[in-house]
DNA sequence: ACGGAGCTTGCGTGCCACGCATATTCTGCG
DNA sequence: CGCAGAATATGCGTGGCACGCAAGCTCCGT
């Protein structure tokens, strides 16, 4: 990696994690006083470069998410080839989401924040494609023809989604790796 | 239901066709060029007014999906309730999506036009809440407590966008019924 | 039929996304 | 080591948009 990929991916997650961190500062309900000149501020780079990376506010705050979303795929891949399909979804779903597990305040700011709903149901969405190259590998399908991949994976990311909620919901009693066990238990084969 | 409301009903779907139709003329690569000003106009209506309606064009470009899929609850209700739990949730979603058969043009525009993927992604998540009521109706169980229904409700929400993906990706040699049918079969128990 | 509630609209404000041009920094190769 | 070319950061300017506010007009329930 190069020392120019390395500097664009170091600003784009000092980006992202100044805009989260106005955000969780001002609350919900001061979404809207999250400027983008605090955030490249924050973040030290000018206005226009933030600009060069995120195309609104909500998308740099829920760039974590999106990250994360992305390496799903991945994390599938490393699992044991002879680990039975179900059991090796929820092991790597668990993997990958709770180590270290979610900090509650970025979570609870964009599931729970309206104006950012939107955008995070995009983050947690991103992981549909490269789970579902990861499942139809896994399978021996063709993710382009059977539809059995793309929509486990869409049911995978669901069941995430559903779990991060309830995780919020429900107080700190509950590990966040419990909850992802029984919602993947719906939707793929538990063991 | 009042005048008033009627009214208002007309005022939101008249937007919300104007700017479907607006977008589709543009076609996707030309979507910056459709104005408010423009969707407004067409919708005989002030810009101010649409603004009271819809906070972005994105937004009322996908209207005709979200209301869609507000219905998908109801669609469930009215399935007999002796009927199997799978083949009652095939059966509902058929018999909404299906009736008419779905617009290509405009189910193609939302759904493969980068910016407004995000949207249309928000428009067939909002079935996921009255469906996990009904789900959780229909099973005896406590929506705000199992995790089954959201989860299901979740699943079957994203079958549903695969499944519109991949009938607008194959030829009109197949009918969305089976394509939909076949998506739902890999998320809930087919008979 | 009448008083009040609800909807529409024009205007003004502040913010924002993005194109363009320029200065600066990094990379690969001779 | 040094240089030509490419990638990136930044300033500036523009056009558009979301929304608060305050009339003006329409409709509803009594």
């Amino acid at each position: 990696m190069n020392l120019r990929e390395r500097n664009k991916e170091a600003t784009r997650v000092a980006i992202g994690d100044a805009a989260l961190r106005l955000a969780i500062e001002q609350g919900p309900s001061g979404l809207a006083l999250v400027r983008v000149h605090d955030i490249a501020t924050t973040a030290g780079v000018s206005p226009r470069t933030y600009n060069n990376y995120f195309s609104s506010r909500e998308e740099a705050i829920c760039s974590f998410q999106a990250d994360r979303s992305r390496q799903v795929g991945q994390a599938l891949r490393d699992r044991p080839a002879d680990e039975p399909f179900g059991q090796a979804v929820i092991a790597a779903v668990i993997a990958l989401y709770t180590e270290p597990e979610p900090d509650r305040a970025g979570l609870r700011m964009i599931m729970m924040t309206p104006e950012l709903a939107g955008e995070a149901l995009k983050a947690f969405t991103m992981a549909e494609d490269p789970l579902a190259e990861a499942i139809a590998a896994r399978t021996g399908m063709d993710a382009a023809r059977d539809l059995f991949p793309a929509v486990t994976a869409a049911a995978v990311a669901g069941a995430i989604r559903v779990a991060g909620r309830r995780w919020l919901e429900a107080g700190s009693g509950v590990s966040f790796a419990d909850t992802l066990r029984a919602a993947l238990g719906c939707v793929v084969a538990a063991p």
